[in-house]
DNA sequence: ATGGGTGCAAAGTGTTTGCAAGTAT
DNA sequence: ATACTTGCAAACACTTTGCACCCAT
């Protein structure tokens, strides 16, 4: 069983995903880190991230290109901008009765699903109306 | 307005994507037709690829890592098998009537959404239970 | 002191692109 | 003949990894 040590490095990466409600990139993380650490590295940032995720203190999601990361754990979905690629948690329940469902028909043992949905966010919208 | 042309290379493409079930990623749709024409650079799938989609004829679904291609067009959903990584469709129909909740709850304009649900094929359930 | 962690740079993936030659129209 | 397409290789973007040194325990 692996020791977890805290290093400062590791505490500002999740303090940073915990402060930023964008679910950030980790490229994005480590700018973030690096103007507050101008020593740390990306190889640090990814090797922590990875790590946050396999320990359950953040969440993985894949949308579009880059890997982001969120500290909402728990199963929720997500709204992606088309426009400007920022994501934000979609306002929705969890309908885990479809888990269920699926397996039955597809005879998979289902663990959960996440939904994307894809549109324009108001500010994208108003900046398109003043072009 | 761009031409397009018929080439054999893009006619193949277009085959293979439409004869596979399994969503395949632009790397397999290579090797499949490097197997039928050994000339055939990724160059030229991966700008096809994206033409296709770009024309309607194909569907990009942004899975687990690479890029995969759909030659079921309209909103469907996916189940993914966090083991083997094969996609297929999932049997649901399409709630349409999330869009506009979500839309309506976020001021953001939502053209449509997609879900994924992971878990483990049939497939890998029996492998597992023989090691 | 010990072994996990860091910074660095090199190596891996997956995808895009510039260019000269090829080909569908 | 024209200009879209191709094959090739180099360039990109993102992520992982090997290694020697460092530092939390």
């Amino acid at each position: 069983m692996k020791q977890r040590r805290n290093t400062k490095q590791r505490q500002l990466i999740l303090d940073l995903v915990r402060s930023s409600c964008d679910h950030p990139s980790a490229d994005q993380i480590y700018l973030g880190a690096r103007a507050i650490d101008d020593k740390i590295s990306r190889g640090t940032v990814y090797r922590n991230l990875n790590l946050l995720v396999r320990q359950g203190e953040l969440l993985h999601v894949k949308i579009s290109g880059a890997d982001r990361f969120d500290c909402r754990l728990g199963f929720h979905h997500h709204v992606l901008c088309t426009e400007c690629g920022t994501v934000r948690d979609a306002p929705l329940s969890y309908h885990g009765e479809l888990d269920p469902e699926v397996a039955s028909k597809t005879g998979y043992i289902i663990e959960k699903h996440s939904a994307v949905f894809e549109g324009i966010c108001p500010d994208c919208q108003n900046k398109s109306k003043h072009n």
